[in-house]
DNA sequence: CTGCCATACAGAAACGTTTCCGAGAAGCAC
DNA sequence: GTGCTTCTCGGAAACGTTTCTGTATGGCAG
């Protein structure tokens, strides 16, 4: 006989009116309810979260999933520890407990996901890395799990989702490289596979468009999202004829093996080529010249996310009213020296 | 009704029966075992992973606790995807699940700890970022939960861990310096704080003694493991006199940086300076010259984990023999460009 | 036919908690 | 005294699963 039957035994009270005391129920007279906190203190009792997840249908745990992918791994920022943060400080308000699933590198993320939702192991889930057409989110939407995604995609219909706003930040640069005379602007982008590979060029090419600028295909460099990825995109940016005098690198961490390239061949950055960045990224603050970035506060981001969630949640909508269920998200320009360059004609 | 009462309503079966089935329990006709597997996929029904736990006294699930500590931010995501890539290969075989806990950065890591263990929502723990003296250690231990740590610490007496081979590391990166003629050989590496901080550069103190050179204090430049870290140790080391002619790094990173730091002052790594890094990171990879450093598989460092981890655990330990619960992981030598310098007396 | 074993299943208890229902007691108005 | 609240609590059911115990069946040896 453990757990809360002994409690109620060595108070002489029935288990009942325990459990309504530890819970902050009426029914229970508060002096009672004080002997009662003080001897789960002094015993050191928790309640079983298994019985009282039967009992209520309810776990009071939500899922953060993250894909061990290539690029994730490759990467390898603080991006998801920087976003728990936030996710977790609006949790803990509601004694929600965050648990992040790695799905396995070898189980299909949709299988994993099944999974775990099934076995009644979280009450809600975030998601993230969101493909343009994603399984997981038909699926979550169909069981009427709640959910939210960190990413658009075409699949499911109307569901609750945050992404970063890659058209105004998209807008922002060209404008900006176009007021310094830039006709000729470069972008490194990863592939159309990845989501943001397609609506951040899309973006890109929709405002030199609304500058009268022709959209010259060749000027998309398409390599991977990472330092290497930044110096060949620097390699294929020199082979270029009619060498552009701008490049706008999607992910930041580009910049530095962007700037290595360049020094290499003699070319400055912010002296010769207009470099602008997306992303801010920690390990890019110290290159000289100072980039020029778009900034976002991955904590935000994360209270933002875990509000939105909450909201798509019967239990506590009533806290964060229903508003729009998708933001898109803003991000700050950071000037810097990168883009200094300016052509006059 | 729901659950294996409706799939056994449905089978016109009893739910023992059905249990049994799925559970591959003898007592069951093979036939029925496979009307059974045929009904629960066909009706898509997965166990409640609450009522199981209840009922067995066991979660199946083991947690990776994650603090955003200093250091665990430095080392990004990446390295805990990678250590969790080991780890899941292990435990899927079991049919365990691995979630990894985010400490709160408010809330105390102890604290944390114990409020998820209390709760029974993991049968097992995995901690990382172990300090010197570390409370997590002494309530494991007492409180008889199964556990690993990766990192040594003082407190706990005798408790399964995994540690790197700092000791190894270092002798090797000296001794391969000292043969080379190097006498001033300087280290760049965190404060004492950090348990890494303190053995290393005690490892690499003894062996500069043992090849009878002698240990100058103003050889150890405290700075952070990072890039930023990196270009201040080389600011730092150019302002020595006697200016050292090699330098290890404890973090890899810090040589992004202080390359740019040594590029900067016309002294060529590999040519005019030995530079030897301690652990491999990706992101450091294309550096030119190629980098002397030494490598790990953080994957198999995770299945080491998982085995020593499931070698303590009543039920598992049949089939991971108890061993020696302590490691000492050892990291392979690989030789780049970075340490051709040579000293001809 | 009886006795015995193995097989395959049904039925029920148990895990620890929350919550519904009812009831005793006390207070108050009539 | 009766009737009606209000407060506080005890008892028991329920959540979904696993596992223990019992039992019917059939085969086989004696």
């Amino acid at each position: 006989m453990k757990g809360i039957r002994q409690l109620a035994k060595h108070l002489d009270i029935s288990i009942g009116t325990v459990s309504r005391a530890l819970n902050d129920k009426p029914d229970v007279n508060e002096e009672t309810r004080k002997r009662v906190l003080a001897a789960a203190e002094e015993l050191g009792y928790v309640a079983n979260q298994s019985g009282r997840s039967l009992r209520q249908g309810t776990t009071n745990v939500i899922g953060l999933m993250i894909e061990a992918s290539q690029e994730t791994v490759e990467n390898g920022d603080n991006f998801f520890l920087s976003v728990t943060g936030g996710l977790q400080s609006v949790f803990t308000r509601h004694k929600l407990d965050l648990v992040m699933l790695p799905c396995p590198s070898d189980e299909d993320p949709h299988e994993y996901l099944k999974r775990m939702v099934a076995r009644r192991v979280v009450d809600a889930m975030i998601i993230s890395a969101t493909q343009r057409i994603d399984k997981r989110i038909d699926f979550l939407s169909k069981a009427k799990i709640p959910f939210v995604a960190l990413g658009r995609s075409s699949s499911g219909g109307n569901y609750p989702w945050i992404d970063l706003d890659f058209e105004g930040v998209a807008a922002c640069a060209v404008e900006r490289l176009v007021a310094k005379g830039h006709r000729r602007i470069a972008i490194a982008a990863p592939s159309t596979d990845i989501n943001l590979g397609y609506v951040f060029v899309d973006a890109y090419r929709q405002a030199l468009e609304r500058h009268g600028l022709e959209f010259d295909p060749d000027l998309i460099i398409r390599v991977k999202s990472s330092e290497q990825g930044g110096y060949q995109a620097g390699t294929e940016l020199l082979r270029l004829k009619d060498r552009p005098t701008a490049i706008i690198l999607i992910y930041e961490l580009m910049a530095i093996g962007l700037y290595r390239r360049m020094v290499e061949a003699g070319v400055v950055p912010g002296r010769d080529l207009a470099v602008i960045g997306f992303r801010e990224e920690p390990r890019a603050r110290f290159l000289q010249p100072t980039l020029t970035c778009f900034r976002l506060s991955l904590r935000d981001l994360g209270t933002k996310l875990a509000e939105t969630l909450l909201a798509s949640m019967p239990a506590y909508s009533a806290l964060y009213p229903k508003g729009a269920q998708n933001t898109i998200w803003p991000l700050e320009l950071a000037p810097g020296e990168s883009d200094a360059f300016t052509i006059t004609p």
